[in-house]
Order: structure tokens, then sequence, then C-alpha cells
DNA sequence: GAGCACTGC
């Protein structure tokens, strides 16, 4: 292995490749370039570009902030590594991101956004002049399903690869076997992957990943420095309560800057907002009209008034005594914890009463609360730098650690804490857990403080309490099913996925999840039935992809949304189905109006808004029919509702509707229904703002639909006389879970308890809470859901039949539902396989069902057809050999046989030869046809439009 | 009878 060559001692090297056919020079303005040069350059530009003239694939580690993103590209273009037959991409894992550097850079190089441009989700700005081109990781891995060798580009940049998203980490492990196919070929490509922090050792420690690692080489920081504080104690409780101490203090006793506040979730956030808003009443001026939380109480200003006379005294006695200095105490690990502790100790006896008793230095306060669905208002609001004299403060989730970097900041208080979802990798039930962030995501958050001038952090734990921290956050690929990337990647013909040179594998019971759901939606081939038992371990994650599961791959959206917008092409379906697939893939339609209230007025609002919404809700849900889809339907009705009315933020606002879902909603639709006709052209869909409600016949076929897509998510109510316990009460029972699951008090199907439902997700809070419940007939479970049913015997009664249309024999057979063995009725299938078929086929044929010429012969025979049924010790040496030459030939149905006649003419039963037949087409089955043949279920059964 | 952090195609 190379060493990494040093940073600083590098000698000057010529800059290898030769200059492009076509090279549009950077010619920046005098202003431009003075710009630039007031911005740090990398001073291991020489080293980076000696390392990819040598290397195929590099590694650049360096802090955010380092400038490496904006400038890397830009030394690479000087260098001549982009012309029109090949150009510089690189991938963020953020659209913001993606957007925001592309137009960084194009300033900074002075060149147009035709040459420097984007490409994110549902826009771009990508032109035939474009040489350098930001796009999310998501794109990138797209494009290499039309192009797998990337032949666009010269150069693919894999930015905050330490970030591990699941994209990231698939694009790395096809990069690192895509830049040696491009070695053969004599297309070089170069790979650099940037990394924030040091770990390289998933990347640089894999052999099979990088068989030889590539170099590493690090860029110094530009951040500003960030001074880091620990708690001597770390409190067991009440964390809320230690930063609302920490904030007061800081904003008390230090010099101006901006504070953030680092917490887990959003009731929280509220709750110190409100908090310190009582403690500091905020300026006027500046909130935003709509902000209930600021409504004072009289009470409250009460309580200013009094601070205000107190914080005169203390700003007398307390703040020339304050000294920046005094805080300054080394990062983790450095020994001046006690120091620090001093400090706590001594203001210790202040802490008590700092609830009411403040003196804020003379300066104004500004507390807003930051996080996924704040409002817009609010957003602007805190990217604004606050007027003179008023000092920020932020109470944030984790967005602000990676997506949002708000200016100003110079303060970071950090509860040291996360909310996270987890995923039961075996029943797939997620809740969410409050625990320990990383060291890598507690130095990510105090780097906030210092990206404006230098900072500090303070962690409510300590340092002791840091040591035992995760190093890294576990990469997202081993903490989430990962159906979606299996498909993709079986998409791009990697069959063994177990091979793939993940930077981190799944987990072996993700990965068999996934294969097996996979099966189960009909996207990958099932292995052989004989082999299943022998076989099943090779198989096993090797399964090849279906014609289905390649239409399903094009499909923005998880595999089982997928499998319902491809059986949707029937009865005016799709358009529904594309909004249903829409709206649960956007989740979070509806405004969260269940956050607890600050003052009677707002409580009451609340309320209102809560009613409303539920009522609401009723009516989009409809009655009988319609109100079987469902939540879903609640969708459906809401999204045409919302369209009808011009989705505007007003009708959004009076609905409980969250205006940026519905927008979101909007562009996903545009994209699923460019993706279907794209797949189906004569299906020619659009858009229809004025789209009309389903009719009651399509509302079941929806149903079934989406049936057929959420199979595993089955749960039946637990009968009456099953019940056991009490907890069993309104309780549902699913294949995978011993306990029982509930429907969420949210669906308004939380009342009508139909037997078999399907749902969205299952999520653990207090019970097991099913959301997005839409009911399902039982009859439907063996047609819809074959691959779940252990079918019996072919019934007697009523007798098995031969289906003209289709060619085939008929039965009827009863089944049970996989694992918990639920009684399924009788549903008319396919014969099974086997000799019997050969025999019940041998027995239509003979009696001129088969081909209608053939019943003439009825009379001649020596017996009646049934005489087939027999077992083959009964059977006449004639009926015998008709049987033999059947199963030899393999002929149990009409096809199978016109098929042996066409090869050999001259078989034995030749006589049908020349008999007309009708209706040849391809079986029409259940739900087909959908976008593909074959996507329909594959059974028979014909489902009544209950 | 209810409390979900965040992101990409």
């Amino acid at each position: 292995m190379p060493a990494p060559p040093p940073p600083a001692a590098a000698p000057a090297l010529p800059r290898a490749p030769a200059k492009p056919a076509v090279f549009i020079p950077v010619n920046r303005s005098p202003e431009m370039q003075e710009e630039r040069l007031k911005l740090p350059i990398l001073s291991e530009e020489q080293v980076i570009m000696e390392a990819v003239a040598e290397h195929p694939i590099i590694i650049v580690c360096g802090e955010t902030g380092s400038g490496k993103t904006t400038q890397v590209p830009q030394f690479l273009y000087e260098a001549g590594y982009s012309s029109e037959d090949g150009i510089i991409g690189i991938t963020e894992p953020r659209r913001v991101a993606a957007m925001a550097m592309s137009q960084r850079v194009a300033k900074e190089m002075n060149l147009s956004q035709r040459v420097v441009s984007y490409q994110i989700r549902y826009e771009g700005n990508v032109t035939e002049e474009t040489r350098i081109k930001f796009m999310t990781d998501g794109v990138l891995l797209k494009e290499i399903q039309k192009d797998f060798l990337l032949l666009r580009y010269k150069v693919v940049i894999i930015d905050e690869a330490h970030e591990r998203s699941v994209y990231t980490d698939i694009l790395i492990g096809l990069l690192s076997r895509i830049v040696s196919l491009r070695a053969k070929r004599k297309l070089p490509l170069k790979l650099l992957i940037m990394s924030a922090t040091l770990r390289v050792e998933d990347f640089t420690q894999n052999p099979r990943l990088f068989a030889r690692p590539p170099p590493v080489i690090k860029v110094e920081s530009r951040q500003f420095p960030v001074t880091v504080h620990f708690n001597k104690r770390t409190p067991l409780e009440d964390y809320s309560g230690e930063c609302f101490r920490k904030v007061c203090k800081i904003h008390r006793m230090l010099p101006a800057g901006g504070i953030l506040v680092f917490l887990t979730g959003q009731a929280e956030v509220h709750a110190l907002c409100r908090r310190l808003r009582k403690a500091f009443p905020p300026s006027r001026s500046r909130l935003p009209e709509k902000d209930d939380d600021q409504k004072d109480s009289a009470e409250e200003m009460r309580k200013f008034k009094k601070s205000r006379t107190r914080a005169k005294k203390a700003r007398a006695e307390v703040l020339p005594q304050i000294n920046l200095d005094h805080y300054s105490v080394l990062p983790a690990g450095d020994g001046d914890e006690d120091r620090e502790a001093e400090v706590d100790e001594e203001e210790g006896a202040l802490d008590s009463d700092l609830d009411l008793d403040l003196g804020d230095g003379g300066m104004a306060w500004l507390a807003l609360s930051l996080h996924l669905h704040s409002t817009v208002s609010f957003l602007i609001l805190v990217f604004k730098p606050p007027p003179e004299g008023t000092r920020l403060c932020v109470v944030a989730t984790n967005v602000a650690e990676t997506s949002l970097t708000i200016p100003g900041i110079k303060y970071v208080v950090d509860c040291g804490k996360v909310k996270k979802r987890y995923y039961d990798r075996v029943t797939g039930v997620s809740s969410f857990r409050v625990t320990w962030v990383s060291q890598a995501s507690a130095d990510q958050r105090a780097g906030r403080a210092g990206r404006t001038e230098p900072g500090h952090c303070y962690r409510l734990y300590s340092s002791a309490v840091f040591g035992d921290f995760e190093q890294f956050p576990p990469p997202e690929i081993t903490r989430r099913p990962v159906e979606d990337l299996i498909l993709q990647m079986k998409a791009l013909n990697i069959e063994k996925v177990i091979n793939f040179p993940f930077p981190t594998p799944p987990s072996m019971e993700a990965l068999i999840a996934a294969e097996e759901l996979l099966i189960a939606l009909g996207a990958l081939q099932a292995p052989q039935k004989a082999e299943r038992v022998k076989q099943l371990q090779k198989d096993r994650l090797s399964c090849p992809i279906t014609a289905l599961g390649r239409t399903m791959a094009t499909f923005p959206v998880a595999p089982r949304y997928a499998k319902m917008l491809a059986l949707s092409r029937q009865h005016g379906c799709l358009p529904y189905a594309i909004t249903i697939v829409a709206t649960m893939t956007v989740r979070e339609l509806f405004e969260e109006l269940d956050r607890p209230a600050s003052s009677d007025e707002e409580l009451a609002r609340l309320k209102g808004k809560r009613a409303q919404l539920a009522q609401m809700k009723r009516t989009w849900a409809g009655q009988g029919a319609s109100l079987k889809l469902g939540d879903l339907m609640v969708l459906l009705g809401a999204v045409g509702a919302c369209e009808y009315s011009g989705c505007t933020p007003q009708f959004c606002e009076v609905n409980g509707l969250r205006y940026k879902a519905m927008m979101e909603t909007r562009r996903l639709r545009g994209q699923l229904t460019t993706a279907v006709n794209a797949v189906c052209p004569e299906a020619e869909l659009f858009m229809d703002p004025k789209m009309q409600p389903p009719t009651e016949s399509q509302v079941t076929f929806l149903r079934q639909i989406v049936t057929a897509g959420l199979g595993d998510h089955l749960a039946r109510r637990v009968q009456s006389e099953e019940l056991l316990e009490d907890k069993w009460r309104n309780a549902y029972k699913t294949p995978l879970l011993d306990d029982p699951v509930f429907i969420h008090p949210s669906s308004v199907l939380f009342k009508e308890l139909p037997e078999f439902v399907v749902y969205q997700e299952i999520v653990e809070t207090t019970k097991m809470y099913m959301k997005g419940v839409s009911s399902v007939e039982v009859q439907w479970i063996p047609a819809l859901l074959p691959s779940y049913c252990q079918f019996d015997k072919p019934l007697e009664e009523p007798a098995p039949s031969y289906c003209p249309a289709r060619g085939r024999v008929l039965c009827h057979r009863a089944s049970v539902f996989y694992r918990v063995g639920w009684p399924l009725p009788a549903i008319e299938v396919d014969f099974p396989e086997g000799i019997d078929r050969y025999k019940h086929f041998a027995r239509f044929l003979l009696e001129g069902q088969v081909f209608c010429k053939l019943a003439s012969y009825q009379g001649c025979l020596l017996s009646s057809p049934s005489t087939m049924l027999k077992t083959w010790a009964r059977l006449q040496p004639r009926t015998e050999s008709l049987l033999r030459a059947l199963v030899a030939e393999k002929a149990d149905c009409r096809d199978a046989l016109l098929a042996a006649w066409k090869k050999n003419p001259r078989c034995e039963f030749d006589q049908g030869q020349g008999v007309g037949v009708d209706g040849m087409g391809s079986p029409r089955q259940a739900l087909s046809p959908g976008l593909v043949e074959g996507s329909g279920p594959t059974t028979a059964g014909r489902l009544p439009a209950t």
C-alpha cells in the first residue's frame, strides 16, 4: 500500500492529462478573482492533483468547511479533466447541497450555470455544455441503470462519504468495479471519495472493495476553533432542564453570538422554546404574527418587567467578571474537565432559581424552534441575521446537525442525545428511541459553532460519558430494510448480492428478508420448488429479477408500492394508484396537532383544528365502499380536494394539511406519471388537477391493488372466541408478531374494525399501532396473495373444470395463511402440477372440451372419459398410452399440447390437428393486465367486486 | 384513544 503523501511537503509536480479537444477556460473577472482569493484556497492542490494523476481512486479527507467540495472540482476542471465526451460528476447526499454547490462553484469560476450545473430529483439545469455536474447520490445511481460504465463521466467525486447514506454506499461499491471495467476498456475513470472525518478504514481496509487501498490525502480544516466544555456530571433524566439552565447562563454571561441548542424531538424543542421565552420575553418586532407561542399572558409580562430590573443589577455585578478565556477548556481527554467543573460548582447556587430570576445582560432575546416541520415563516426568521443587540437562540432537532447551517452561531449546547428510528429486523416493526449520539455526531454538532468565528460548545455530559460513545453512527444500510436497494441491484444484474462489495454489508437477516419479500411480490424468480429444500441456502440471495421486477425497479418508490403501480393499468385505476403511492411515499400529509399547548387559547385553537381535521378525514373517507379503502381513501380524498381547489397554502391551513407535503406529493405524482408512461405509453396518462373521485368499483379494485402490494402486512382481527386476555380486546394478529397490534386511533377504520386489514407500517409507542390501514375481503387473500397461502388438495366438489378461454384445467382449493393458519375460503385456481392434472386434461380432451371436434368421437370411445381419473393400475392400455404420451410431451394444457403437435405432427393423437382453436390470447388473470405480462396474481381466481 | 429524528430516486 502506498503511504499517504504528507500534506505539506510535496514537491510541485506537472499536472497530468493532455488538454481535451474542447476546453472552456476559467475566465474570472477581476472582482471574482479578488473574491475568490479572499476565500482560503486549499494548499493541498498539488498533492491532490499528483495523486489523481497517478491513481485511479483516491480519498480526500478533511473536515466540513475545508472547501474541498467547491475547490477540488475546480482543480480538476482547470487540469482538463472534463470535456464534452466526459465530465466531472459530484454527488451530494442532499438536494439543496447539490444545487447550492453548483451555483457557488459557477460563481467562483465565473462560468455559466450551463457549464457548472446540477441535477436533483425533480429538477436540474444540465445542458450540452455542462462540464461539472453536481447531483444527489440517488440520481447517479439511477444513471448507472441506464449506462453502467458511466461513460459520460471522466471523474466521479463522491462527497460526504462519511455520512454513509445508503446510496453513497452502493455507489462506492459499484464504482469500485466500474473503475476497473473502464480501465480495461482504456477509458479510464477517476474516482475521488471525499470524507469529512477520518472514518476511512471502511474504505481502505476492505480488500473486497478496493484490492489496493487507495491513497488518503488529508486537507487542512478551514473551520474556526471551537472550544469544547464538558459537564462534570451527566444529568440522568432532565437534559431539557439542563439545556435551559446552560442557555440562560450563556445568555446572561457571555458576549454576543447566536446559541444553537440540540434536542431530540419536536415536542422538546417547543417546550424549551416556550420556557426560554418566558424567562427572557422576546423582542416584539421580529416574531412572525402567526406564532402562537408568543402570546404572553399578563403574568408573564409581570415577570418580564421584574426580571428587567434585576437584569440591570446582574449586569453591573456579573458581566465585568466574565472572561471568555475562563471558559476555554481544551477538548475531551485533555484533563481540563475539572476546571470547567469548578465553574459549574461555583454557579451551582445560581442555577436553582434561574427559572424565575434571570438577568439577560441587557441583550434582547429571540428564541426560535427549528425542526423538520417548521413553517416557512419561521425558517426565514432563523436565517436572517438578528437585529443589533439581539441574541438569536435556535432550539433545534437533528436537522441542524447536517441539513441546515444557521449563520452567526457562536455557542452550541449539545444534550448529547438523538432520536432514531429502529426497525425490528424480523417483524419490520419500527419504534423511536432516544440514545446517545456518536462521537462523530457530537463533533459535528460542536463544529456548528465555528462557522463564522471561534466558538464554544457546551456538552451536557461528562468527558467520560463521551469516551463511551460509539465513534461513528452505524451506517444507514445496517439499520433499515433493504428491499429497495436489493431490487435496484438486481435490476443492475447483480444476482448474488451477497458478493457485492458493500463498504459495510447489511445483516444477513435483512438480505434474506429483502429477497423473500421481492420473491413474494413477483419481482424475483422463486427458486424451483423441487430444489427448494436442497438448494435453499445456495439459491438464497441469488434469485434473478423478473420482467415485473424490472418494471418495478424503474419506479422511484418502495417495491411494495411499485408493485401496486405495476398492477394498476385496469379500470382506470392508474391515476388513483399513483396518487395513493405518492402520498404514502411522502408521509406526514397532515399537520401535527397533538403537541401540547402553551396557553388555554392555543389549546382551544388546537382542539378546534383537531376536530376539523377529524371531520375532514371522515368526509374524505366517505361511506360504504369508499370507507373500506380506509386511510388510503383519506389520502386520496385529501389530495383530490386540495388539487381541485388549486393546492393553495390557505386550503392546506384550513384543512390541516401540510403545504410542503402536498407540493411534494404533486411533484412525485408528476414523476410517477412520467415513469408509468415510459413503461406503458398506451396508458397516455396525465395529471388531472380536477381528478374525479374513483367510482365504487374502482375503489374496490384499488383495495385489491393495495392488498397485492401489502401482502406481508396483512392482519386479522382477533375473533371473540380467541379473546382470552383483555389485552387482545380490539386487537389484531399478524403472522410475524406474537403480541397484539391495533389500528391507530387516527385511522378512519379505528372504530370499524374490519376482519382483515393491510397496513402501511407498524409503529410501536405505548402499543403497537398499524398506520395507513385499508380493509381486505377474505376471499381476495388466496387469489391475490397465493405466495403467502398454503393450498389444500383440489376439492372434489365443485369438481375440476376446463377453462376454454385459458385452455387449462381448473379446480377449487381451500388454503390457510402462512404461519398463522387462518382458514381461507376455497377459490378457483389452476389445477396443481402433477399426474392428476394430466388425467383431468386427458379427460377434458376426450370429452371434446379442449377441441370441440373431438366431441363427436365420444360415442366411439371404449370407456367414458372419466376413466382417465382412475389410478394407473386400473387404466385401460389405450387410455394409459394416451396419458403416457401427454406426460412425455408435458402436455397438461391446451397450449402445451398445441406446441407438442407443432414440434411433432406425427405424434399419437394428431386427430386434433387443424382444429380451430378460439381465444388463443394470453391468459388474462384476475387483476391483469398489469403493466407487464405476469404482473397479475398467479392464480386464475376471479374476484367478485363485492 | 393518540406523542415520529432525518434523507435520497
